[in-house]
RNA sequence: GGGAGAUUAGCUCAGCGGUUAGAGCAGAGCGCUCAUAACGCUUUGGUCCAGAGUUCGAAUCUCUGAUCUCCCA
């Protein structure tokens, strides 16, 4: 076996204010948990990175609708969150929050050496402020009527309804989106710019070695480096309450007190700094978690890997790589990054503001996680947009999880109580069956570890499937209920490598159905979890006389009355 | 307005220059009876969005167009 490999991974944080939908959960945490498991199960030392993303002036508005102070909003959504995650068997390693004080003071340290660098500006805008909220407004919370078209709800950014790009004081008769005030006024103020135009070389360069990214994400990364004037500059402030403070390192910024950072600045240093936080709360050292995002202190034998949306690309590949190079400290930058496209409800978009789909919380009242794991991840829009039809999930995973995996342990088991007792039974050679049985599994094995270490996650889907498949097969033609007539001896052989390919199974199936491939492992008595290095071993892990229970149906099937009860329930309109 | 992706069997998708285009599900037939009316075997089913071009040869490359989705402006 290879040298323990170190792995880190990240998925996209997912913002504070509210619970996500399946299509969310399918774009980054579930298919980053997938690449972790099954890292973890092969023997690599592997930290699994995610969090909540609590700064922004969303976050500030749904606090206000809550009647809460923000920061009560958001510990209170992230334990909301946390739990549903953890629920949903996402394993990371730290669940973080973005207003960590780990954050904060590494924000404020990115900025203070890209400061150093002469990568940041100060800028002065005029911003729209609005006396009666006592608070600039960001473009889009100005609604007003549309110079081009007339329509009455245009957004200071743009108008929806004939998609013309507006400025703010474009808008007639504006108002705040928010307390629909028009007592608003322009005012100047300063702002930190970060030059991301003057790293465009370097960033180039930097994409340029990663010759064995997708086209799809170095594409768009060249798109926004060379088209028109190039790279643009950002700024990395914003006059808000909620965020953290602008500062120098730890050193106060003159001309920027009550200003913070800007959500976008923050936010992808997080994913530093939940190592930190990591490291807090498992009372390690410094030194512990810099081993993993230092390349002077260890990390440079780290493969980092990066779960995103489609959506989140540029941000990746440019954004978060300009503020680690620009800080011209050894920071771990990112080996590969998957990124997903969309999944789609029933013939539409899942909407959270409409409350359009399933959402996490939602989707663990109605099935056990495992159910929602297999389906979304064998169905996971990696080439293009993917689209969820309760009747393709309830075919789905009746015919996977149940018919193909659950009764294969079913029929097993229970056919070894009847005749052997509940441990597994003794005598019995291998013969042709068993050989090409074993053959048959050891390349399937060898397939499905290329495409988990390739993330393909929908073929890794299949190839598992395949596996649970060949074990009904052997099953059929080996037919231990009529061999047992004649020679109780050779069934007894059949029937003990068919209990121990419920044990290869729950080490295989883990990634996929953690919970199911646990109550595998308590059913056969074992906590051999060890990957199949060599099949033939694996099969022969379990030795005559181990005792094992029957276990409970593993997947009961989604009936067609349970299917037509939560079509109707999830059509849209979330119950509020 | 610019860019990207998609369009292959009823459904969900592989295949991305080389024999008669594949898988799973659904449909049909058969077998088995250990099992969650489960499993196995066989099988029906396709102008590979349209048109033009390159090539000895195209689902696969090029161009044009259509439809859908997303991103950017």
């Amino acid at each position: 076996m290879d040298d323990m490999a170190r792995i880190l991974i990240t998925s996209a944080l997912p913002y504070i204010n509210g619970i996500k939908h399946l299509g969310n959960l399918v774009g980054s945490q579930l298919p980053a948990d997938l690449y972790a498991r099954y890292n973890r199960g092969r023997g690599n030392e592997v930290m699994f990175l995610c969090a909540t993303d609590e700064h922004g002036t969303p976050a500030e508005l749904a606090a206000a609708k809550a009647g809460k102070p923000v920061a009560d909003y958001c510990a209170e959504m992230h334990e909301v969150q946390a739990d549903i995650a953890k629920r949903f068997g996402l394993s990371f390693d730290h669940y973080g929050r973005s207003s960590s004080p780990q954050n904060h003071a590494l924000t404020q340290h990115f900025a203070g050496k890209l400061e150093e660098a002469g990568l940041i500006t100060e800028v002065s805008e005029k911003q729209v402020y609005s006396n009666a909220d006592g608070r600039f407004l960001p473009d889009r919370y100005i609604e007003g009527t549309c110079p081009n078209c007339g329509f009455e709800k245009a957004r200071g950014d743009q108008c929806e309804e004939c998609t013309k790009q507006l400025d703010p004081t474009d808008l007639i008769n504006p108002r705040s989106a928010i307390s629909g005030s028009t007592d608003l006024e322009v005012r100047e103020t300063k702002h930190l710019f970060l030059r991301q135009s003057a790293m465009r070389d370097q960033l180039d360069q930097w994409i340029d070695s990663k010759s064995d990214w997708p086209v799809l994400t170095t594409s768009i990364a060249k798109k926004w480096l060379h088209d028109g004037d190039g790279l643009q500059d950002r700024g990395i402030t914003r006059d808000l309450d909620w965020g953290i403070a602008v500062k120098k390192g730890t050193e106060d910024w003159p001309g920027m007190e009550g200003k913070v950072f800007y959500v976008w600045f923050d936010a992808p240093i997080e994913y530093i700094a939940a190592a930190g936080e990591w490291a807090e709360a498992h009372g390690k050292l410094d030194a512990d978690w810099e081993r993993w995002w230092r390349t002077d202190k260890g990390a440079d034998d780290v493969k980092y890997v990066q779960f995103m949306g489609k959506d989140n690309v540029p941000f990746h590949t440019l954004s978060f790589p300009a503020t680690l190079l620009g800080s011209g400290e050894p920071w771990k930058m990112v080996d590969h990054l998957k990124s997903f496209n969309y999944l789609n409800y029933d013939g539409g978009q899942f909407s959270t503001s409409q409350g359009r789909g399933v959402f996490m919380d939602q989707a663990l009242e109605i099935l056990p996680s495992d159910y929602w794991r297999w389906w979304l991840l064998s169905h996971a829009p990696e080439s293009s947009d993917s689209e969820f039809t309760w009747e393709n999930f309830q075919q789905s995973v009746n015919k996977d999880l149940a018919d193909v995996l659950g009764n294969f342990v079913s029929r097993i088991t229970k056919f070894c109580r009847s005749k052997f007792g509940e441990q597994v039974p003794e005598g019995g050679a291998w013969g042709e069956q068993e050989q090409a049985l074993i053959e048959e599994l050891s390349t399937r094995i060898g397939a499905y570890e290329r495409h988990m270490e390739a993330m393909e996650v929908r073929k890794s889907a299949q190839e598992l499937r395949a596996i649970w498949v060949a074990g009904n097969e052997y099953l059929q033609s080996a037919a231990p209920w009529s061999v047992f007539k004649e020679d109780p001896e050779r069934a007894a052989g059949q029937v003990r490598l068919g209990l121990n390919l419920i044990r290869l199974y729950a080490v295989l199936s883990a990634p996929f159905i953690p919970d199911a491939s646990d109550r595998l492992f308590e059913a056969l008595g074992t906590e051999d979890r060890d990957w199949p290095e060599d099949v033939a071993a694996a099969l022969a892990a379990l030795p005559a006389g181990h005792a094992f229970t029957v276990p409970e149906v593993l997947f009961a099937k989604i009936t067609d009355e349970q299917r037509e009860e939560w079509q109707a329930r999830f059509a849209g309109g979330r119950d509020a």
